[in-house]
DNA sequence: ATGGTCACATTTGTGTGCGAACAGTGTTCT
DNA sequence: AGAACACTGTTCGCACACAAATGTGACCAT
């Protein structure tokens, strides 16, 4: 996790201050290039606070749920309880993952006995994942879990404020 | 990127039917062991919607940004022009990066000539980072584009639903 | 039937993202 | 001064995330 809070902030600028006697030109005021951003902010756009809301939410997620489960593992476990047995690529399409990324993840997720991967008796070029008795096990005792890491993630808001946000979300995704 | 149209799921669900007659007990389903998740949808939840929204923007950003630089580069570059020379972590704090993180991220940022690291005279422990002309320079250059690439991430929304958006996001991060 | 096209999967390489362990350096309090 | 503590940075290991290259299987139109 990060700490956002600025612990050495205000000691930095006491020993920029004090240090000051040693800078050349009387200038006090921290060294280096800088540029004018005219109002670009960091902070105000986008891809910075939702990378930032990620951050919170993988935080939440990796602390609560069980077996240290990673969020993607939790998607790909639950889309097999879903949808039954699924083509690995397949899998991939419908919890967003890339061909590369998926397979990493049905890898642990079978090295933890939650699926099966064989290949596909009616289409050769596949390779078929299944759920595992353990895994109907672990997705039964995870969804309560996966609900409360969502209600700790949505805390803040309001219903209609959650609402709005997995609407405005969806728009963009 | 990925892939998110169904391309083969009809096709596979033909198969299946066709095979049908291979498979014992009548059954025509797809076969595997399922788990009725009882109102928990994949698709409604936080995690999910946010990250697929971080996948098209980064996608976004990576098709528009000058020179291959990545979301998180920018946002240290922009940053190293905005306060001038800062020690690691705490550019690491301002940008929302681990310890870990920001050291490679640096460590590229170096490697492309766009910021230097030096030992600070005042405090041997930290490694302070500062912009170079071309750093600047690219700085100047990117801030359009990093505009463009915020508006294209949220084309689909009003004024009004971006400010919303951003606030909800900056609740919840 | 065969050649072109598409789909499936694997591997490699690069870049986040974070926990945890480690080693210095500075500060503070006694 | 010395001990305790806080802060700075490095390294290792694991897990996404994606581009690109490779190889194989299935399908479709000629």
């Amino acid at each position: 996790m990060i700490d956002f809070t600025a612990a050495s902030g205000s000691r930095l600028i006491k020993k920029v201050a004090m240090d000051g006697s040693k800078l050349a030109e009387g200038s006090k005021k921290r060294a280096g290039l800088r540029v004018s951003l005219a109002g670009y902010r960091l902070e105000d756009q986008v891809g910075f606070v939702i990378r930032k809301a990620t951050q919170r939410h993988t935080a939440i997620f990796m602390k609560q749920m069980t077996d240290g489960l990673t969020p993607t593992q939790w998607a790909a476990v639950v889309k097999v309880a879903e949808l039954g047995a699924v083509s690995q690529n397949q899998l991939g399409r419908d919890t967003a993952m890339d061909v590369a990324t998926i397979k990493g993840v049905v890898d642990r997720l079978v090295k933890r006995g939650f699926v099966t991967a064989s290949s596909d008796p009616a289409d050769s070029r596949r390779n078929l994942i299944a759920l595992t008795p353990e895994g109907a096990d672990f997705v039964k005792t995870g969804r309560p879990v996966a609900a409360g890491i969502t209600e700790e993630t949505l805390h803040g808001l309001s219903p209609d404020e959650r609402q709005t946000l997995i609407e405005l979300l969806r728009k963009i995704a």
